[in-house]
RNA sequence: GGAGGGGUAGCGAAGCUGGCCAAACGCGGCAGACUGUAAAUCUGCUCCCUCUGGGUUCGGCGGUUCGAAUCCGUCCCCCUCCA
């Protein structure tokens, strides 16, 4: 097929954009098959995201996908998230025992709805395809899933990495579980998806899209899979239950200090994944920061700040900004410091102990913790250290008790 | 179904010839110093309790004993090998 000049151009326009940050691309050659085709036809081409109705809750992580999701969106490709309503009922195959509970209808679609929100922070969601896969899968009946069955093979299926870990070490894999992928890729073949992204993690999945499309007689999926962004810590992915993420639900001041505590290492990981700057400034940042013509923590306060107009908006960016350099930067105590009620009746001649106050204002969550804060000479009232763990504090309203460098409360006598 | 191994604090892992065990050690976490709420480093803390002491812990339950994570019985769960 040969190309004009402009068609070109444009193929190497969407072909850099979309193999930016991307950690694999199964097969490349398809990809650029499938772009001329819509650059030359002029149609978008279809582009598939998966989702689990279970676990509604965002954070940074899974926008890396979402990231290129909108790249497409700009690139004029059509996107189309399916939510695996039923998929979800099946459980997916992490080798963990416990059976997932089944979700109702009604909570996928709040789950779904939930989705549609957060996405709109960052995808144009006006313009997007949203699937429940129940609707082909739910309809099918034994002998249709005898056939699907067909279509692949157990060695095929040990060759995914759990499988075959769980396989020869000898551990159970229920029969159900083989059919997660090939619910996954029969969702590609029921939309027809030209391009379906997922974390590397996915990897088999995606291709079982491929293959599954192939002995469908279709034209086969390119497999995009994204790297996984590591979390706060720096070594695991990001994911809620390590907690070492950050929710795009969560405030700006904790999305801020957040982004501010990740390893500098990351910087340009995260920006590169996880906002949506361009390749050229991408660039221009990697130069600043070797060349070290900026300081790292102004650099990721820039991230920080991304991160923070991305979910909440510019105003809370600039509110967050300034409440990271007061607290942190000057040490000095933040603004909104929230007000936890103390009860007139709690105290004694007006008086408290200091470790019962720090548990009551919810700064640490037992005694005896509380103790050792003092012990450790982390706990200050009003800016005045105190050590003494007998201390009874006068309390008086609008007293300020911080413990450690992030934990603040305001007193509110009622 | 048979044989063997194992279940200890957030995790990993000692202890298991009964008292010195609230339980070594490592990781993680928290706090302090230093800083850029980065990294590295150093120090302390890390079941609960108004605490130089007390109370509950070592899969569950029940025994033996002055005293049990450690011994006995029983039940549950996990793993390995055999069928």
């Amino acid at each position: 097929m040969t190309l004009n000049e402009t068609e070109k151009k444009e193929l190497e326009r969407q072909l850099s954009v979309i193999q930016r940050g991307a950690a694999e691309i199964v097969p490349e050659e398809d990809l650029r098959k499938k772009i001329i085709k819509s650059v030359k036809t002029g149609k978008p081409l279809k582009i598939k995201l998966g989702l689990d109705p279970s676990a509604p809750d965002i954070h940074v992580g899974h926008t890396v996908v979402l990231h290129k999701m909108r790249q497409f969106q700009e690139l004029g490709h059509r996107i189309q998230l399916v939510i695996g309503d039923f998929t979800g009922r099946i459980g997916d195959p992490t080798g963990k025992s416990e059976t997932r509970k089944q979700l109702t209808e009604e909570e996928v679609k709040r789950n779904a709805e939930t989705y549609v929100e957060q996405f709109s922070k960052i995808l144009d969601m006006d313009n997007i395809d949203i699937f429940y896969n129940s609707k082909w899968l739910a309809s099918m009946n034994f002998s249709d899933v005898i056939q699907l069955a067909s279509k692949t093979t157990v060695a095929r299926m040990l060759e995914r990495d759990d499988f075959e870990k769980r396989f020869k070490s000898n551990q159970a894999i229920s029969l159900h579980e083989f059919f997660y992928p090939l619910m996954q890729g029969y969702d590609s073949v029921a939309m027809e998806t030209d391009i379906e992204l997922g974390g590397t993690d996915q990897k088999f999945n995606l291709l079982m899209g491929r293959q599954l499309q192939r002995e469908f007689g279709q034209e086969q999926q390119v497999a995009i899979m994204m790297p996984l962004l590591e979390g706060l810590d720096g070594t695991q992915k990001m994911s809620k239950s390590l907690g070492n993420y950050i929710g795009i639900d969560e405030s700006p001041n904790d999305i801020f200090g957040k982004t501010m505590s990740i390893p500098d290492e990351l910087m340009i990981k995260y920006f590169e994944l996880a906002t949506d700057i361009s390749g050229d400034e991408l660039d221009r940042l990697k130069k600043d920061l070797d060349e070290g013509s900026v300081h790292p923590r102004d650099m990721k306060m820039k991230l920080a700040q991304k991160f923070v107009t991305m979910f909440h908006g510019e105003n809370a960016a600039e509110e967050a900004e300034k409440h990271f350099k007061t607290v942190f930067q000057k040490r000095a105590l933040p603004e909104d410091i929230q007000a936890v009620e103390i009860k007139a009746d709690q105290l004694e001649e007006g008086r408290m102990w200091i470790v019962s106050l720090i548990v009551e204002l919810g700064l640490c969550s037992s005694n005896s913790e509380a103790r050792r804060m003092v012990q450790q000479g982390a706990v200050k009232i009003d800016e005045q250290k105190v050590q003494d763990v007998q201390a009874q504090v006068d309390v008086e309203p609008d007293m300020v008790v911080q413990v450690g460098k992030r934990k603040f409360a305001r007193v509110r006598l009622v």
